[in-house]
DNA sequence: ACGCTAACTGCACTCGGTGCGGTTTTGCAA
DNA sequence: TTGCAAAACCGCACCGAGTGCAGTTAGCGT
């Protein structure tokens, strides 16, 4: 790796980092990209070659995690299936790395409700990743799945686990808790498939 | 009705008609609402007194349809069980009423794949309709079903049909033929419930 | 016919985002 | 080490979406 790319994530990096920091204390609207990219030092126009878009400060890692996932399909074991091999690429995606990524996902949550424009770019990357991992899935196992079934196996776990995070989520007194959001998190896995894994066996 | 909703209503579907006519010509993109709102003669700043984005243009009657889907899950027989009458619901959800929603629904369908924020508006809309018409499975069907198990059901039932949708539309050469994409969506459907539908008995 | 209210509209403004062109930095090779 | 091409940086000018405000117009009930 070139001196030139690490330099390049590092900014990166601290762009992820002044935005947390802004966006926490004053909100996603009211903070500007000028702002963002005042407190990483850099030119306004520079922020525009590190994200297409504000929004896109809030899911800086999507496709790593969605790599981590399709990687986990290609070396599934050899006695699973393909709902047990797409629920542990699933799982994958939804996992947090570092307490970075956690303060982040915090504030992801919390915009997802409050901002429109956050939640239609979530559900946008939403959407784009379940379509990468349906692909995959299809192409994991030729003889039992083809695109079209992959892609509704996929969509239909995804939309359960969605819809029901939803509303589990609406309970939660505190979106910034760690833990409520992990057990609402597992509450709806078990209780989206819980009728398709029943009938599966 | 007053002469003065009249009005409103018909100021509304002309911007509705110019919008449509400038999106066939130029695109989406390269249209601005200044160039709508004199097309249907009114002030620039009157548009958003009717639309509250530029985008919603392409989904004008959205509350409607949520409104006949839920009513129809209110009118539910007596022998349907929850799959069923969700499923009628989603029916009526799709639907293209007038030959205006027709043309729309054609473009609606050509932005949602090329332009990002048609999409991401589209997810949302969908999302918000998905979660009002659970709120109203589960009222309709207290014993068998509770909020959450309803937004699961529900999500599973639109994730599978809107991915499987979106695979089958790849391989469709002309996306204006309303016969191949009303085929498609056929497919979508029983393709994405077969397996729910077959344990299901 | 008369006031009251809702709708219409122009104006000024902010912010997100892009194209362009010039300058600096970096990687690499002679 | 020096030189050079590419890549990154950045300011500038610009556009369109969207909002707040204030003044005018038009419909509605009395």
């Amino acid at each position: 790796m070139s001196l030139r790319d690490r330099k390049r994530a590092r900014t990166r990096q601290a762009l992820v980092e002044a935005a947390a920091d802004l966006f926490e204390r004053q909100g996603f609207e009211a903070t500007t990209i000028a702002e963002v990219a005042a407190a990483a030092e850099i030119g306004t126009r520079t922020f525009f070659s590190y994200f297409p878009a504000k929004e896109d400060l809030l899911f800086p890692e999507s496709d790593l995690r969605v790599h981590a996932a399709v990687q986990a399909i290609a070396e599934r074991g050899d006695g699973d299936g393909p709902a047990e091999v797409l629920l542990r690429a699933l799982h994958i995606v939804g996992e947090d790395s570092d307490d970075l990524s956690g303060r982040l996902a915090a504030l992801r949550l919390r915009f997802i409700r409050e901002v429109p424009s956050v939640r239609g770019r979530g559900l946008q990357i939403q959407f784009d990743a379940q379509r990468e991992i349906a692909r995959h899935l299809a192409a994991a196992f030729p003889d039992e799945l083809d695109e079209v079934g992959a892609a509704a196996m996929t969509g239909a776990f995804v939309g359960a686990v969605t819809a029901a995070l939803q509303v589990l989520l609406e309970g939660v007194d505190d979106p910034g808790d760690p833990a409520q959001v992990q057990a609402a998190v597992e509450v709806a896995v078990d209780r989206a498939l819980k009728p398709w894994l029943a009938h599966r066996r």
